[in-house]
DNA sequence: CTGTGTTCCTGTTCGC
DNA sequence: TGCGAACAGGAACACA
């Protein structure tokens, strides 16, 4: 589910709800996520404040005041719920009020319930201390933040010189650039006008300088990204603010999950093909 | 090192 | 209505 703009629409929900708090009881009744979570999860988190909630690609990153770090990853299907004590945050189908997937509830010292739900269980609660946070396995090999400074053509083509592969598969990687996904590769691609088949060497000449095809990649994922932040994510099915509404940006698809209809520029079909085991969505006469 | 295929798990949708 | 197959936003891991 959740791609860079999602988690980030859920960190900036969740922060004012944790940020200053403690856990005043953390209830773990599922611990078998991706990991299991680990020992005495709930009762190394007891009584510590959350000093700060950041993130990192697709990590939510919450600093706690013990000097550890808890890293949460959405999964596919993970998503966050705020509630109060006297009416905890439950899973968001208004059908079946069940509660069968809420994994971890934590009780904030505010009264707030944060509730952890993920029926396919592809998500990860893991600590990790502060100090040794640049050593950790998920975090260190990943590329630079798609919306920092620091990521422009001319790194972009860098990573991208040389790699036989497609600019699908290239910026579905998150060494080459941390948080982008399914959705957001397609999208992106559409507007930069760039195949999805091309080769990702082909925004970079033989130096692994930029072209002019990076330069536009670059400002279509800046753009595609902070436009869904702004709507507040994209909702096919799990996806929710922490306040339980919806995102919207899945109204804004020029290409994703439309295979058939018309392009909205030349009005010609949109294409499914499979890449790397997922659906790409592209245009064929727009995207070169 | 690089690229590809498999796997974890559950729920929904689609074709018959 | 039922039933199996295909598919879903991620990413670690094994392997060629």
């Amino acid at each position: 589910m959740p791609e860079l703009p999602e988690v980030e629409t859920v960190r900036r929900g969740l922060a004012p709800i944790m940020e200053g708090q403690s856990f005043a009881k953390v209830e773990v009744r599922r611990g078998d996520l991706r990991w299991p979570l680990p020992r005495g999860f709930a009762q190394t988190l007891h009584g510590k404040t959350v000093e700060g909630l950041g993130r990192r690609a697709k990590y939510l990153l919450a600093d706690l005041s013990s000097g550890d770090v808890l890293m949460m990853h959405l999964g596919m299907s993970g998503s966050f719920r705020v509630g109060k004590d006297s009416a905890p945050g439950k899973y968001y189908h208004e059908r079946s009020k069940s509660t069968a997937h809420d994994h971890v509830v934590f009780h904030m010292s505010n009264g707030a319930t944060v509730t952890f739900n993920d029926p396919r269980r592809f998500g990860s609660m893991k600590l990790v201390s502060r100090a040794k946070l640049e050593n950790e396995p998920l975090l260190r090999a990943l590329g630079p933040e798609p919306l920092g400074n620091e990521f422009d053509a001319a790194m972009l083509a860098k990573a991208c010189a040389g790699k036989k592969t497609s600019l699908k598969a290239a910026l579905s990687d998150q060494r080459v650039v941390a948080g982008l996904g399914n959705i957001y590769v397609c999208e992106a691609l559409f507007r930069a006008w760039l195949s999805p088949k091309r080769r990702a060497s082909t925004i970079a000449d033989r130096h692994g300088k930029p072209n002019e095809r990076a330069e536009k990649l670059v400002a279509a994922i800046k753009a595609v990204l902070m436009d869904a932040i702004e709507a507040g994510g994209s909702s096919l099915r799990d996806h929710r603010r922490a306040d339980g509404s919806l995102g919207d940006f899945q109204h804004n698809f020029k290409v994703y999950d439309r295979e058939g209809e018309p392009c909205p520029d030349c009005k010609g079909k949109i294409k499914r093909i499979v890449q790397v085991g997922r659906s790409t969505f592209y245009c064929p006469s727009c995207q070169k």
